[in-house]
DNA sequence: AATCGTTATGTTTGTGTAGATATAACGAAT
DNA sequence: ATTCGTTATATCTACACAAACATAACGATT
């Protein structure tokens, strides 16, 4: 018998009642680490610059901190950066994520007892 | 100090890799067995009648067992009615949804300690 | 001051989805 | 056969949201 259900989250945080953290941000946050710019991060997500720009813009809004600081101008153009505080966000974010996901195949199992 | 930080999630259950049961089908479930009549659910749940037939061709299509019974025509009309299995479906779900919440809140508490 | 690759924004164009509307089909009860 | 409140389904309209395009602003480096 192979396994014919499965089971699927999307989990996302808010603070002060505001959407803080979910997943199209956090994707672009570790995209923007690795590229080190907002205009190459949106390009490897695959997504407008605008778009990505509106991301960081709701970002920005919600957060407690400074998740990311933004550089216009200069030597390279400017660029974007994720902060140390953003950094432990996403890993905080990935790791719940993580353990939802086993939490929630291990309830899964019961479903196929349902007749 | 008042809670600032809180979890959100929705979750939904596939069956053959085919969306089966997420939480707008839940819902609808619910005030149909409330109802008895599919017209009467999409009007309490203020959707189109078009959109709540459509949630309901979804299930159906992806369903391993049949969740709902409709009848055409008939004294009343006819009517929708929500088989045991599907009742049972309804509760497990609502049971799993319950348990993620519990437990993603308490895996929230270690977030106000990042800094 | 000219350059360069960014960030920052406004405007227009497309597109997919929800809603509204209309109509047919159904079948037990009378 | 008529009635009644359903289910079933097609068509058209509206709108929110995404994408595309176009510029401006920025500031270290040269």
């Amino acid at each position: 018998m192979h396994k014919s259900f499965s089971i699927k989250s999307r989990l996302w945080i808010e603070h002060d009642d505001q959407m803080f953290l979910g997943e199209g941000r956090v994707k672009l946050l570790k995209a923007i680490h690795k590229e080190g710019s907002l205009n190459k991060a949106c390009k490897e997500q695959g997504i407008s610059y605008k778009k990505a720009w509106k991301l960081l813009e709701g970002l920005n809004a919600s957060a407690p901190k400074p998740l990311v600081i933004k550089h216009t101008g200069g030597k390279n153009g400017g660029g974007t950066s994720v902060t140390p505080y953003g950094l432990k966000i996403i890993t905080f974010y990935e790791e719940i994520n993580e353990k939802c996901w086993l939490f929630l195949d291990e309830e899964l199992k019961k479903i196929e007892d349902i007749d």
